[in-house]
DNA sequence: TAAAAATACTCCATAGGTATTTTAT
DNA sequence: ATAAAATACCTATGGAGTATTTTTA
């Protein structure tokens, strides 16, 4: 049922000594012990770890598998004790998640100047996810575009972001300046229904294998030029909302705190710049469109 | 000394339920068992971890970030468990590092489109790893910048590639087209030396911040516009090779066969690739110096 | 005073030890 | 023939159970 850590602290001890007396010898523990200890553990993981005879010892392929595996898990471990001793001790810690594409260095710069005690963790998010790490107390707020489900979650407006298009450099329609969605009518579309992509690099090499078209937030476009794509607004895609949220009914503290901040930072509408660099920007930079061909 | 994850289990529960009883329930074990192992565990971490009373059960700020935790831990686990058992089935997987900016996603649909059976993942390596993952086996191959410690490890060169700065684009040498060593000698230049940076987009936070100037791949030019800074290439900084790197001493295998289709792909002077049939790929673009406005 | 956590005690599974046997080179 | 893993058997620790006591809102 749960993972024996000191069975697997035993299994790459032999896994790195290859040879079980010198592996029992360095936990400091009989080498019958470690035997059946590793016997136990390719029983209750049902699956056999390694080869063995009487002249040496093998990892099979879910040994190996396990032995990398080790390492994460014993990593994560160690990061989260230390973590919680800290906060024994009373440090206090932030996780700030964000959506890619969303820029959080500058409202977390103007936090800690103001809580240099809080230690803040940057969480960037799964194009998968959206505000599951906040219920699941991965991180304390986010910032994320919507549509997202605010049920329980105190959000903040931040701004509003259109679409843009992204289309190989050989495309057809690579040379006009902006787009409708009625000319994308014909177009495979990337999407999570279509096409279930992990990454946003993925997504982008897909595009740029001709295996279809994808509409992606504009600050993305301005984070992840590359020389392949290009990237056409599309004037009539419902822009979508991107907000600051965090899991509702927290009193004042750092959390409240931070939303405050970081309102101020990303939406200075009382003041200087505007969150959405709209029409005097002239529209996503498009760098490479001098490179244009037609057909292929 | 291991944590224990039954323990972490129950404690989880208790978390959840915020009461002794209904957890133990949950778990369909005594209560008076959940009771010493939470205590147990308290001591084994040297922690407190619940505030009870007869009333009420209250995370610690320990107990609050222990539960964050668990969530990840149990994760990382679950991953790894369903990993192995795939690896036990024999089913084949090869992670593939690389350093910001260095695209892997064309030799990887390469590969997968002549080893099909083989799961690939991308593992993006942190600004401050190099060969560690490799030699940590959390990676099989990596596409690596020099420098780093190939002791060991087998290395393919790909390219090399010259540095460019990065200044805010209110700086004065922002208006240039290039500059030298010489240029850059007053300004205060954020490197690992003098200041240390957790990811790429907290360094560039720095630079338009104004806190300093930062010396970065071409690569990663192109791939993180920002309109608040400008690149200039550096023309008398010695490039940097790029090579993809694996452990040394396995013999024909999924890594040498990815290694070979990568070499190809990304590599074609070597001799053999078609997919991009435009010779004059035409210099490193420098993307947003266009875009270099005075003041703001 | 009553609900809920903690303690007392029992039982048994299992980690660990030593002595010995089996096995494959 | 021998090095090394596996087995046999023992002890002790710790997990889980039931019955009971302690605590505090």
């Amino acid at each position: 049922m749960d993972l024996d850590l000191r069975k697997l602290r035993y299994f790459v001890a032999v896994a790195e000594h290859r040879h079980f007396g010198r592996a029992a010898e360095a936990l400091f523990i009989a080498q019958p012990v470690l035997s059946r200890q590793i016997r136990a553990f390719e029983r209750e993981l049902g699956l056999p770890l390694l080869n063995r005879t009487t002249r040496s010892v093998e990892l099979t392929a879910a040994g190996r598998q396990l032995y990398e595996e080790a390492g994460r898990i014993g990593g994560a471990v160690d990061g989260a004790l230390h973590r919680v001793r800290e906060a024994g001790r009373g440090e206090r810690r932030l996780v700030v998640g964000f959506s890619a594409g969303l820029h959080v260095a500058e409202a977390i710069r103007a936090f800690t100047a103001s809580h240099p005690g809080i230690a803040v963790d940057v969480l960037p998010l799964p194009w998968t996810e959206r505000d599951a790490p906040l219920r699941e107390g991965r991180a304390h707020v986010a910032f994320l575009r919507h549509p997202f489900d605010d049920t329980g979650l105190r959000t903040v407006p931040i701004g509003r972001e259109s679409k843009a298009a992204c289309l190989p450099v050989t495309h057809p329609l690579a040379g006009r300046d902006a787009l409708t969605l009625a000319d994308l009518d014909g177009e495979p579309l990337l999407d999570a229904r279509s096409r279930r992509t992990s990454s946003l690099d993925e997504k982008f090499e897909l595009v740029a294998s001709g295996q279809g078209v994808a509409l992606v937030p504009l600050s993305i476009t301005r984070s992840y030029a590359r020389p392949d794509l290009v990237y056409l607004p599309v004037t009539d895609f419902p822009p979508v909302a991107t907000c600051l949220a965090a899991p509702e009914g927290h009193g004042p503290g750092p959390v409240a705190d931070f939303l405050a901040t970081a309102t101020a930072v990303l939406r200075p509408d009382g003041g200087g710049r505007a969150p959405e660099p709209d029409p005097p920007r002239p529209a996503p930079p498009v760098p490479e469109r001098a490179n244009a061909r037609p057909g292929r």
